[in-house]
DNA sequence: TCTTGACTCTCCCCCTGGCGGAGATTGTAG
DNA sequence: CTACAATCTCCGCCAGGGGGAGAGTCAAGA
């Protein structure tokens, strides 16, 4: 029999362990003096305390131990613990990466100023229209007559607090021109097509984001485009496939910000590992 | 101004995520209503919430992140997560190859029902004595013999609480005759040698140990040569590299249980990570 | 026999990054 | 005026122990 700091000793376990080990019951002393509370431990306790930081060292949580202990399911719970541990290895090379990443951008890169976020998007409900704008500048009058369109139609039908209001881009390459796109606003419920409106429920959506702040083209400073561009690095860099049209969400802009310089805007590629 | 529920949506952060923030001064609202406490957000804050996720989703702590917002030293954080994730990593590796050694072994291979387990052990003073037994027979006469010879020579040295005594094998295959071996036993302080007796310092070593139970030969159960084979597979398929001469340490043996079924050894290989 | 110092006990708080719930206000719509 | 939704603060919880306070125990030296 051996007092706690001699056991403590022999096993290279602080005390403080063994009370926690004791407290759980995952390692119960082999006699506790009824009148001082001292600890007693025997050479059993020993080959169950090896058992335990074996397993300790393998990544199983108490709990784990404490079944494989009652002699249970010992192949379930290593099999278990290996899925685990394969998901947690990918996970932190994903943020070795994405650290890369960062790393290797450099001061003059001005681009690459983003931060890059990924996002799971709810599904929402929403109302949209495809249409092929001559211009970038034509969104002004375009998108406004969509939204006067839909609440002349359906007066009750209220936008979602907070708005959502985005634009898919539904060609692969940067046009200029005759730009084929899709509008698409978040509401409250569904309702019936009209016109070219079409109500649908655009689902839930893995996404890489960045904000950008600011007008969508200046000379100097960071342009929208820029975000496109840096978002198509980062997606090659950390090993992503786009899965989907970029989207661009509008958070602030002109009909609520004076200063070009205040606008933000969200862009959005659907995205998903390998 | 934006209520924190919908910044919340807007953000896809749980609002008890934004009290928690607002709490520890990651992300204060841009105003408190003094009547009511209800904090109001603005876009400032949800462009600031962006970056902060996006260095959530690389493992910085929030401690970490308030210093980068502070905007010192992106670059040192940087690199010393990255260092923190290499480290991260490869522990996860070594443990993935622990669980995959366990569930490599089959029921039948009845010698692979041991647990190893690595160990720092400290530094011990011990008084140490190099000889060739003709047989492992012999330990019970030689080793007791040692120890009466320094307790003649120095009687009031004493031996370590817990004890610590083992044997170390010099010669790197397995003999049965003529075995060189350096016995060991941990004491208080350190000693003038005399005859064959030598005190030093066993440096602290990283080990992989098992535990064996039993006696140490037995036609049926495993014998302690098992011990020894389980070893250096385990060191072998976990990609460690062996450092130093394997120990036998007595925990239980003949001179305190009869029972040689009672009988406690742990075998110990220094090692090192390739 | 007394004292001193080393051990050990229990009890409580701390760490991370939030989550869950209770009870009390506040805001808004019918 | 009354529901009901939204929000507030306060408290406890998770894992695996670590740190320390204050009190009781044990063994050896004077």
């Amino acid at each position: 029999m051996f007092r706690i700091g001699e056991f403590s000793k022999m096993s290279l376990t602080t005390i403080k362990t063994l009370h926690y080990y004791d407290e759980v019951g995952l390692l119960k002393p082999a006699h506790i003096d009824p009148f001082t509370g001292y600890r007693f431990y025997t050479t059993e306790q020993l080959i169950l305390l090896h058992k335990i930081q074996s397993f300790r060292q393998i990544g199983l949580s108490i709990d784990e131990i404490r079944q494989l202990i009652s002699g249970i399911a010992a192949d379930f719970i290593m099999q278990k613990r290996k899925s685990e541990l394969l998901g947690e290895i990918s996970a932190k090379q994903e943020q070795l990466s994405r650290i890369e990443f960062i790393l290797s951008g450099k001061e003059e890169d001005y681009f690459m100023n983003y931060e890059a976020t990924i996002k799971d998007l709810p599904e929402y409900i929403v109302y949209s229209k495809r249409l092929v704008a001559p211009s970038y500048a034509d969104y002004l009058t375009i998108i406004p007559a969509i939204g006067q369109a839909v609440a002349a139609k359906y007066p009750d039908l209220k936008c979602t607090a907070p708005e959502y209001c985005c634009v898919v881009y539904l060609e692969p390459e940067y046009k200029e021109k005759d730009i084929h796109i899709e509008f698409f606003e978040a509401v409250e419920q569904m309702k019936e097509n009209f016109d070219d409106i079409v109500f649908k429920k655009l689902p839930q959506t893995t996404v890489v984001s960045v904000l950008h702040r600011g007008p969508y083209q200046q000379a100097k400073g960071p342009s929208l485009s820029d975000a496109y561009l840096f978002l198509a690095k980062w997606i090659e860099d950390n090993g992503y496939t786009i899965t989907g049209h970029p989207r661009e969400s509008y958070i602030d802009g002109i009909w609520n910000k004076d200063n070009a310089e205040d606008w933000l805007t969200e862009v959005q590629f659907p995205i998903s590992k390998i």
